[in-house]
DNA sequence: ATGATTCTGCAACTCTGTTGCAAATTTAGT
DNA sequence: ACTAAATTTGCAACAGAGTTGCAGAATCAT
């Protein structure tokens, strides 16, 4: 798990430090979409707000985790399954939130089927989220 | 125009006030999906925050409106095309947001594609968000 | 080990969204 | 058309989310 979080930050360029690390392991361990407010509390030890924000920031950047919008204005941030370059995520994946538990979880399972938009259009990025009931709480 | 606005609140069983019809009017002239702050600003006269706040949650409430999520954490608001009964919406077509002008726009020539999802989850809404180009900006 | 670079945490600030309340407006009944 | 009841508005005040600048601490490369 510490070597994993450890060889996450080196392949992707990052510097390796306690916040980093602790920040990816909640990733790891959960293995659930986070909102900021999740990983302020969950993260061992108090984390600074600023620097959450500024750490998610450099993870989305390079690729190592994604932004998931919802629809009641919270976003998500969750573990990018492969190898996503920086800035281009290659997360075609479903997302699924729970309206009971309120946790956001990756569909890997399930891509984003692909649609023709009209004329004109220039497609970059695509997100599906399912809003519902998981499992747990049905 | 004014006649629109004033048939669409009576419809849903709204009271017709200024604030309400001077919202509509936004809505049907640009024919956009909105955000928060394009509404305080484009409004004819200032409006005070809060009531824009509280105005578009009863409109969403009473299905005259619906919420687009976006992955920079700005939601935006939309006419409902068609009849949407209070509270559920119908709104299946595909929303586009456009990274060089910001505007959102409602596909409606496109459905969201229906997806399986794994056993156990349980569907109740879906949205399906494009992030790009549009044919203003290509 | 050391200097250069990057990261962290604090303070202070802005922006977003909410709540309570009194005045103004709308509705419905007569 | 008038009035009472209900709803809506705008203000003030607040809570939360997110940003910026900066000095000290940690990390990296040599």
């Amino acid at each position: 798990m510490e070597e994993q979080a450890l060889s996450i930050l080196r392949d992707h360029g990052l510097s390796v430090t306690t916040v980093r690390k602790g920040i990816l392991d909640v990733f790891l361990k959960t293995g659930q979409a986070l909102s900021h407010s999740d990983l302020e509390g969950q993260a061992s030890g108090q984390l600074d707000r600023v620097t959450v924000y500024r750490t998610l920031q450099a993870f989305v950047g390079k690729g190592i985790i994604h932004v998931i919008p919802t629809s009641d204005n919270s976003l998500r941030y969750a573990l990018c399954r492969d190898a996503c370059v920086d800035g281009h995520h290659h997360d075609r994946h479903v997302h699924f939130i729970c309206h009971h538990c309120g946790k956001a979880t990756c569909i890997n399972q399930l891509d984003v089927p692909s649609v023709r938009l009209p004329r004109g259009y220039r497609m970059q990025e695509v997100s599906m989220v399912v809003h519902g009931v998981c499992p747990n709480c049905d």
